[in-house]
DNA sequence: AGCCTTTGACCAGCG
DNA sequence: TCGCTGGTCAAAGGC
């Protein structure tokens, strides 16, 4: 404090001398994100789904997989995965999911198997630069996600069966699924538009950092949740890190003037489960499309609005984190993984 | 008018 | 103990 005392230029005429910041609202300050989800939500493991899945209406997604990594190149907005990588698929599958919801196939595995149906679906397996196929898998292990993308250029919502009948223990370790696709070549101004509304309060640039890094609060009063976004020179999100959980459903989109239109049916849809304020965990209100209870996973659909080029991952050290990454923006890579674990 | 972004300062944790 | 670092605050300005 006293150090900064000096108040050089800018600072000095944006600050008064200071006037003891009062006490944040959050938790100590300490942990940052970490403090804070975990004080104000920490309904488990998966609260990350809710985070990641924004548009689930009830992800209380029980599972235990503790790292959830998603690396999606900006598919068109409702976005689905191939019938051989859908969560649903992959859910459906007996090597990796046991009746009893049980994980009982190892890395390599999982990584047979997803490949295999990779292999003999319409989404096969493709090089980088072939824009044909919107995806193409390599491994995968316990669960699907889904996918944020841009917000435009959105193809029509695709619903995924939501795996109810599955059971799913909280045994998903060290699983992983890695799923390629291609991305298209949308640019996103906003990372923001995943049906939330976001305030940005802050941007760093952090250690070693390339590329800036912009912290952003849920608008909703009371809402914990927040997200940092890396970007790329280039204005590519490089990764997004949500934090939290919502505690509301959608806000009625709201367009930008840029964004123009109005809602789309997803929407419109997701407006109308939303209406209903979730309670506990378990009852997000994420717009439908990631839903699991204790006994099921279920997976995000289609539909998400947000932006493209990222990465979901949940890291096993903070729960409720999510993140969310983009290719190497850099090389203009098009191929993305998606990752769990 | 209200909301959002920008941006330097502040602060706590960590090594 | 100190410096570094990441995260957050909050004034100012823009839309």
């Amino acid at each position: 404090m006293a150090a900064h005392e000096h108040e050089d230029g800018d600072g000095a005429a944006r600050r008064p001398p200071a006037p003891p910041r009062p006490t944040h609202s959050l938790p100590p300050r300490s942990a940052g994100f970490a403090a804070a989800a975990a004080a104000e939500t920490r309904p488990g493991p998966l609260t990350l789904a809710a985070s990641l899945f924004p548009d689930a209406p009830s992800p209380s997604f029980q599972g235990s997989f503790t790292q959830l990594l998603v690396a999606a190149s900006a598919p068109p907005s409702p976005f689905a995965l191939p019938p051989c990588l859908s969560p649903t698929a992959l859910l459906d599958s007996p090597a990796l999911f046991s009746p009893t919801g049980n994980f009982e196939m190892s890395h390599q595995q999982a990584l047979a198997q997803v490949t295999a149906q990779a292999a003999h679906s319409p989404y096969s397996m493709i090089n980088q630069a072939d824009y044909s196929l919107p995806y193409s898998s390599t491994t995968t292990s316990a669960l699907a996600s889904h996918h944020v993308n841009s917000s435009a250029n959105v193809t029509p919502t695709q619903e995924i069966p939501t795996l109810s009948s599955h059971t799913c223990n909280n045994n998903i370790e060290s699983t992983e699924v890695s799923q390629v696709f291609q991305t298209s070549t949308l640019t996103i101004d906003k990372p923001s538009d995943d049906g939330y509304n976001w305030r940005k309060y802050g941007q760093k640039v952090v250690k070693g950092g390339k590329y800036p890094r912009s912290y952003y609060k849920c608008t909703h009063s009371n809402c914990p949740v927040k997200k940092k976004v890396e970007r790329s020179s280039d204005g590519q999100i490089i990764q997004i890190i949500y934090r939290g959980q919502h505690n509301h459903g959608h806000p009625p989109k709201r367009r930008s003037k840029d964004g123009g239109g109005i809602l789309n049916e997803a929407d419109v849809s997701q407006e109308k489960e939303d209406a209903s304020p979730r309670s506990e965990q378990g009852s997000q209100d994420h717009c439908g499309k990631f839903e699991a209870s204790n006994d099921g996973i279920s997976v995000p659909s289609a539909s998400r609005r947000g932006d493209r080029d990222e990465k979901l991952l949940a890291s096993s050290d903070s729960e409720d984190e999510v993140k969310v990454e983009g290719g190497d923006a850099s090389d203009g890579n098009t191929n993305k993984r998606w990752l769990l674990y």
